[in-house]
DNA sequence: ATGGTTGTTTAACAA
């Protein structure tokens, strides 16, 4: 049996999305304002039609609309706060409705959406990391995130089949045994505790969604978005762990015409620890 | 080996 070619893209610029395909790239850049440069290298690299941005830790009176504009992101959404979380949607295509939703009775800037061209609905979410504790009832974070999750399965739950839609964004859970370098040293691990990876398979099977990089990638090969600042030499350890996904509706499972994993971007200078998760999909 | 690094904001958090 032939396995597909690998997902991860090192440092060539990708080649151009097929004849009338969309380009999407998800990342948690970690900080909107001081990776701005990093956006542009992202532009140059995978030229992304809609762009969706994680932990942009940007209030939206400062967000860098004029440099992500001269980028080419015509149309601009931030949702974001003080110091934390925040999450964008940028693109050169319109999107219509622009929306924040909350959950677990915060206004934490974790989940925005927007309709595409097409008719598609998007989701750029952003799950609580949850705190180093995997208990529910020692540590708060983590019955925060575990809540989070529960609060989107209901949401995909009640939304039922109604159209094609995408959700993208950092979910700060690995899912499968090969998500992460070891399963077994990382089932006491937050971000991959069984827990979560039941709480986060009853989230996508409540929306019908199709996780992409697994559609395409199956098990056993190896896939991860996310290698720790704290390893030094995070390509020689490679200790890394898939925590951020792009999930489709069955309906646009057919339409999507690539995938790819920006591997190379954690090399750049001053990188974000999580690395950008691309799709080209046919409206 | 119970560490390690980074970002926001200014010593403590969160990731």
């Amino acid at each position: 049996m032939s396995e597909a070619p690998s997902p991860y893209v090192e440092t060539d610029p990708l080649p151009k999305p097929a004849r009338g395909a969309l380009r999407l790239v998800t990342w948690n850049i970690n900080s909107v304002r001081l990776r701005l440069a990093l956006v542009a290298k992202l532009v140059a690299q995978a030229r992304p039609d809609i762009l969706c941005l994680q932990e942009t830790k940007c209030p939206d009176d400062q967000f860098p609309h004029d440099g992500l504009a001269e980028l080419g992101f015509t149309h601009r959404y931030a949702h974001g706060m003080k110091s934390y979380n925040g999450v964008a949607i940028l693109s050169r295509v319109p999107i219509a409705e622009p929306a924040p939703l909350h959950h677990c009775g915060r206004e934490d800037c974790r989940h925005a959406s927007a309709e595409l061209p097409g008719g598609i609905a998007l989701h750029n979410v952003y799950v609580p990391a949850g705190g180093d504790v995997p208990d529910p009832a020692a540590n708060d974070k983590f019955k925060h995130k575990l809540d989070f999750v529960a609060a989107q399965t209901a949401v995909w739950k009640k939304r039922g089949r109604k159209g094609p839609a995408i959700l993208v964004g950092d979910l700060n859970i690995a899912p499968c045994e090969t998500d992460v370098w070891s399963h077994k040293q990382l089932l006491d691990v937050v971000s991959h505790t069984p827990v979560e990876v039941a709480a986060l398979g009853g989230m996508r099977e409540a929306g019908g969604w199709v996780d992409v990089a697994r559609a395409r990638h199956p098990e056993p090969q190896r896939l991860y978005t996310w290698w720790s600042y704290r390893n030094g030499d995070w390509r020689k350890s490679d200790r890394g762990r898939r925590l951020d996904h792009i999930w489709v509706t069955l309906d646009l499972a057919p339409k999507i015409k690539a995938f790819h994993i920006l591997r190379g971007a954690r090399d750049w200078t001053q990188p974000s620890d999580h690395v950008p998760v691309a799709i080209d999909f046919a409206p």
